[in-house]
DNA sequence: ATAAGGCCCTGACCGC
DNA sequence: TGCGGTCAGGGCCTTA
């Protein structure tokens, strides 16, 4: 479940690989895999360009191109990207070959599908509706504080809204809600200014810290349907959460066990003494 | 306008 | 060992 510590790990990796190559070969295993335009038109637009770099905007990975077009990727759940050469295996949850003039391949794996990629020529259309970037100079305290009002969400809903901050899922909001020592079904417009700066500071730390540790990695035996980056490596970040995953388990703070409760659906971790 | 719930997918996991 | 049921969840869609 790649979120923004995730997408900005394989991110720095495939600008290594990728800035300057070109294009030479689109193989689409699963036609489904293209959002936009048809499949047809995404392989003949995209053979030939030459790539000037790679960025992220929230959980987008966004390949800017010569010509000025822009390949977006979302990984949603389960999609991984990898830098593979021709000659290792296939397996079957490849949806896409992206080959590249060096001779190597960027291979789009994603077994429940719900991964997708769009070649527009404005990277507004993907991006534009997204909310600040947690490490953007713009996004200030005031600036999260801001965006709770009048809304009457659990913070952690919110906090998971690309519409409201781009890049914070599931596992960041509760570490960040953790970290601010803020209940995570408190509503949003509830938030005081002071807990908004607590919850800015704890919202970078944990990205920065889970960033350090090239991403969080659940299941590291499992090949499959977990994150890894661009070489296939396992994040180490599963250590550094405080309370994901953790359900029963003693709070590292403070010793009470953890709690897991479901929010609009999603599991949600939090500590019931530190968090009020 | 906001809020809430369903849906897409399939591997992993659990109880029998 | 096998099998069915349940869980996981990002983002989009529909409904209230």
């Amino acid at each position: 479940m790649p979120e923004l510590p995730e997408v900005e790990t394989i991110r720095r990796d495939l600008a290594r690989a990728l800035t300057g190559r070109r294009f030479v070969d689109v193989d689409l295993l699963w036609p489904g895999v293209v959002r936009h335009p048809s499949p047809e038109d995404f392989q003949r637009c995209l053979v030939g360009q030459r790539i000037r770099e790679v960025a992220r905007r929230g959980k987008y990975l966004l390949i800017r191109l010569d010509s000025g077009d822009n390949l977006a990727m979302h990984l949603k759940m389960s999609g991984s990207l990898l830098l593979r050469s021709p000659s290792s295996a296939l397996d079957s949850y490849l949806r896409a070959v992206l080959t590249l003039d060096d001779g190597n391949q960027l291979r789009f794996y994603d077994p429940r599908k719900f991964g997708g990629m769009w070649l527009v020529a404005e990277e507004e259309a993907i991006t534009c509706k997204l909310g600040p970037e947690p490490f953007d100079a713009a996004f200030t305290p005031e600036v999260l504080h801001s965006r709770l009002v009048r809304r009457a969400v659990p913070i952690k809903a919110l906090l998971c809204d690309q519409f409201c901050l781009a890049g914070v899922g599931n596992i960041y909001a509760d570490e960040a809600l953790c970290d601010a020592r803020i209940h995570p079904l408190r509503k949003a417009k509830d938030i005081t200014l002071e807990e908004a700066e607590r919850l800015h500071a704890a919202i970078r730390s944990v990205l920065e810290r889970a960033i350090g540790n090239r991403g969080t990695t659940f299941r590291k035996e499992s090949l499959t349907n977990q994150y890894r980056d661009a070489y296939g490596e396992a994040g180490r970040n599963e250590d550094a959460l405080l309370v994901t995953r953790r359900a029963g388990a003693p709070c590292s703070c403070c010793g009470t066990p953890l709690q897991r409760i479901p929010i609009r659906g999603r599991g949600t971790y939090f500590c019931p003494d530190c968090q009020r």
